[in-house]
DNA sequence: GTCTATATTGAGATAGAC
DNA sequence: GTCTATCTCAATATAGAC
């Protein structure tokens, strides 16, 4: 997030940035209200509970992540350069939102204990839908192996574009590069090979 | 792990399996002594602390992936077939410990916010060293690509194999199977090929 | 070695004055 | 809209009887 225009907004960018640094449950309202500058009690004027802040976090997150895949579905394509664009923006949308998706890989648990987290899961679902769709659809055209089952390769390459932001800043790589990065490991392998099919 | 002997066995299994499913911030010390069948007073006739429970769990996790690594790095081979038998026995080792493993991987910022744990991170370190190792032997040797960092790859194929043991089981996958599958796809690449370079 | 009982701390949340 | 003050609950850990 970025600048934020009044003090509700500095609420959820402060928590976010808490959140995803030291976990939901370590971070306590008191301190997010120390950091925002404010008393705990008067969090409670903007949000109805603590989980009403993790909500809103993860909401506008998946929603813009939603957005993104269905811009890139609605112009076609092949699956692969479907699977290429699918990754370059969940990474844009990573870099845009990077304390949200630390909290969404790291408190998929969190959000599993708590019944007001329904309609986060049910976004999260959609999300995890568009990847193992089009991975299908290339094992079916031919383009992707069929010897290993989607739902493996789809976590595999998943938790690669999720997890990318986890711990050390990537020095050196933008965001276009990684992405190039993680197509070529799995689409064309790590290992060397005397022609490489050149991807771009 | 299997048939505990006696009662301070048998607090940790069933210690780790809790924090393996709800986490260990989320597993209170009542609830394990429950599970176990006695007052939560009693569990510190054993352990000094829960944190000491959690500190067991791991040790014993690392000193048996450190064992089977130095296993593995002894009898030598180029580094394409380390890295298959680094993968394969880290799987084996998960699948042993299928709880730890999950705390392992889950747990790791809460193993940072305490200063005790600083030997379970010290294991964790040479256990990701071993990787970084091999991957790096390498891109030196050729056998691997050297237009992608090997700390990138590294983060892939490592989150690739700790989270396999995530979430769903892998239905009709033997430990094995996903050994392969994983070495196929970070080595030869998701994409379907005219003539596959046979690997197994 | 296990229990009963409780000390202690820390958390989320609320009431009501300003 | 923010603060002061506090309620309530839950958690780790301890003391000491049995």
């Amino acid at each position: 997030m970025t600048e934020p225009r009044d003090r509700r907004e500095l609420i959820v960018s402060t928590a976010a940035e808490m959140f995803a640094r030291k976990g939901i449950r370590s971070t306590t309202v008191r301190e997010i209200a120390d950091a925002v500058g404010v008393l705990s009690g008067s969090l409670y004027h903007y949000f109805g509970s603590k989980d009403d802040i993790v909500r809103e976090i993860l909401m506008s997150f998946l929603d813009a992540i939603r957005a993104s895949y269905a811009e890139v579905l609605s112009h076609g394509g092949d699956a692969a350069r479907t699977l290429r664009e699918v990754v370059l923006v969940s990474l844009l949308v990573g870099r845009q939102q990077p304390d949200a998706t630390a909290i969404y890989q790291n408190e998929l648990r969190y959000l599993r204990e708590s019944p007001q987290f329904k309609e986060v899961l049910a976004a999260a679902a959609d999300v995890q839908r568009v990847w193992l769709e089009v991975i299908e659809r290339g094992v079916t055209d031919g383009a992707f192996r069929d010897d290993i089952a989607p739902r493996i390769f789809h976590r595999m390459i998943r938790d690669a574009v999720w997890l990318s932001g986890r711990g050390h800043p990537d020095a050196g790589y933008s965001t276009e590069q990684l992405a190039d990065a993680i197509t070529a490991v799995f689409l064309d392998g790590f290992s060397a090979r005397p022609a490489a099919t050149a991807q771009a």
